[in-house]
DNA sequence: CTCCTTTTTGATAACGAATATCAATATAGT
DNA sequence: ACTATATTGATATTCGTTATCAAAAAGGAG
């Protein structure tokens, strides 16, 4: 069974690049935070582990990651971060605009009427981003 | 009848601000461009009429369209882009990852899952964003 | 292991979009 | 016309991200 590992792994040999101990590392920190996490918070979880790596390194892998289909990028809120990605279903995501909790959630017929629209005006859909800017619970207080 | 500029001048003196022959200028040129407007195009356009212009103008007067609702600001490629929003209904977006070419729709129903899916979550919806990326007739050829 | 080639690294410079600063100018109200 | 306040344009600054480059590391071949 393929963990996010052997995904990487397989990646990087399919362009001649190599499974470095930096990269792993990166790997590492970044599969165990969850939901969408931004660069900074990677960077200082990497450097407890591994005071040496750059910041460009970080910046490098993380894109291999994208490039890998193991993590995706959202820019938000003027804030890039990114999201692991592996087997997961297609999901779209519910932000709150006071504490910019993020909930995720998915619907099926939401899927469906956006093919739908894609089809009317002759796209061939490849991915789709859908956000909803709200104010959740605790905030509403 | 109200149009953009009356729009504009009430939210200005709103705040105290002052409708200055600048702001009039950038809001006459944002209005004659249509769908997505990449604020260097308006820039141009701007300083074919007025070549003394400045650059942070511009900027500070997009940003108050946009609070003044008749703007609005969307970061689809790394590249902030300003839309007109008047009277408009709520519609979502439709790019081409090759041409960027960009399509409005709406769909009623859509619309009705995402309350839904608000309401599942104990969110109130302020806004949502819905974006498919896709590629167009022209580019599959 | 040793040699050689290619990739990767980390430090740092460079970039670019957006914002802050500030003195000079324009505006609105008296 | 006078005064107080807002606005302007030029420019410096910020900050996230990317490019550069010499040194280090990795992978193969012998």
């Amino acid at each position: 069974m393929l963990d996010e590992h052997d995904i990487f792994k397989d990646y990087l040999k399919q362009y001649n690049l190599r499974y470095t101990p930096q990269r792993k590392l990166i790997l590492d920190v970044f599969l165990q935070q969850s939901g969408h996490v931004h660069i900074d918070d990677i960077h200082i979880r990497v450097r407890d582990q591994d005071p040496t790596i750059g910041i460009a390194t970080l910046y490098r892998t993380m894109k291999l990651l994208v490039e890998s289909g193991l993590a995706e990028m959202h820019t938000f809120n003027e804030k890039t971060t990114y999201e692991r990605l592996f087997q997961v279903r297609h999901h779209d995501h519910l932000i709150c605009i006071v504490c910019d909790k993020t909930v995720e959630f998915e619907h099926p017929l939401i899927e469906k009427y956006q093919l739908e629209a894609c089809e009317r005006y002759d796209f061939t859909l490849k991915s789709h981003r859908m956000t909803l800017f709200g104010i959740c619970k605790e905030c509403q207080k």
